[in-house]
DNA sequence: ACTTTTTTTTAGATTTGTCTAAATTTTAAT
DNA sequence: ATTAAAATTTAGACAAATCTAAAAAAAAGT
């Protein structure tokens, strides 16, 4: 079956929300989407009917095996168009994800699987977050935020949560991207930043807000 | 300024009629659009308040400069896409039509031009049409078909006009791609056939309907 | 437990793009 | 020059997706 953009914007932005929350809220759904709650409602009958998601009245929505599964193929799209916009294209990774947003509704399995093959079949996107496989399978990655790493640990950078040109921005000047190595030297208890080392430079201290946006495992 | 999904085909549209004839019907662009005659005059109002045609009741319209780069822009986005899924997807060219038809109405210019340079800097689409440049810059290429061309001329296939499943079978069968090069051998005036030689192989004779879509160049 | 606030839904309107059926204009035919 | 046929436009309706304003339900506060 097909889906209109609009309805795929819908059941991607639900996938996403309950990554936090089992069940989603009709406003923060119209949040999510820029949408107004009454638009929210609107849509989910429609996908109710479409047996898409479990809704009952008031009570909140999320998806069903079914929907899941097409959150997960949009999902898929997505970061098969961000990683080729990235490491094809060579767009910095802040500036993609409009473009993917779009590229991701073109209807074409055929399509997909032949990007998926020209990539040569990535794991991760620019972001580091998994790339759903063809039967929705994704990987779950265990990763913690660098406020929770104890000191004196060596952790790999796996995925970063704000993709802004901002936090881009202050990456770069830290030398921090995708898959670098880093030391956490200590942590200060009165504002909750974190001492780092990466590799040949000097430590460096970045604050919360920076660390709790950037993912890492061990090892 | 930003143009719908429906609007850019219908400028499209209008486009690829003018190329035959100067001023466009209501009828032969519902035909193209596989739409109903009464839409059409629908949008082409819209089309006009947005000085994009010019437009008089009963009696057809065109583009005007504005409307004509407008298509031009399209046209190079769908033709650098379709040379893509070719070159780089590996796809054949009668499958690629539909998906660059969905792909030319992402909306970047940036991502445009990184795909320009990508595939760097192709001339023409895999049917062997040129590709406009960013100013909407397009070359005409001098080209007659087959039908046209006298005995014993050698010549280079440089488009062909039908991009059907159907037609590139005919076209593998008798060895012709684009860039081919190609004797006419004779002319046969029963039927309007066409007898030539491709290369190493043994002559054959094609139909004067294959070779009516079959464009040539010489040398 | 009752009231206030917040959240969600309904009702009705709007926009975009489409359609059918009827009316109008143009073109072709006798 | 009339009439018949074909092409085009208008009028009015419809579906999808959205909105505002009002009503209903749930949650929070006292």
């Amino acid at each position: 079956m097909n889906y209109s953009v609009s309805e795929e914007n819908y059941i991607k932005s639900i996938y996403h929300l309950q990554q936090q929350t089992e069940t989603v809220t009709t406003n923060s759904l119209a949040n999510e989407l820029h949408t107004k709650p009454a638009s929210v409602t609107d849509m989910l009958k429609k996908l109710q009917t479409k047996k898409l998601v479990e809704y009952e009245k008031y009570r909140g929505f999320k998806l069903n095996s079914t929907g899941n599964k097409i959150a997960l193929n949009i999902v898929r799209r997505h970061r098969l168009w961000e990683f080729f916009l990235v490491n094809k294209l060579g767009f910095e990774w802040d500036k993609v994800h409009d473009i993917a947003e779009e590229l991701e509704h073109v209807s074409s399995a055929d399509l997909i699987k032949r990007l998926d093959s020209f990539l040569n079949f990535p794991q991760t996107d620019p972001h580091g977050d998994p790339i759903p496989d063809t039967n929705g399978k994704i990987a779950i990655i265990k990763q913690q935020c660098l406020t929770e790493i104890a000191a004196k640990k060596n952790v790999v950078v796996s995925s970063v949560s704000n993709q802004s040109p901002e936090m881009l921005e202050m990456l770069k000047h830290y030398h921090i991207a995708i898959s670098t190595t880093l030391k956490v030297n200590k942590h200060f208890a009165f504002d909750g930043s974190v001492e780092i080392k990466v590799s040949q430079h000097a430590s460096c201290i970045i604050s919360q807000q920076v660390a709790a946006n950037i993912f890492v495992h061990h090892d």
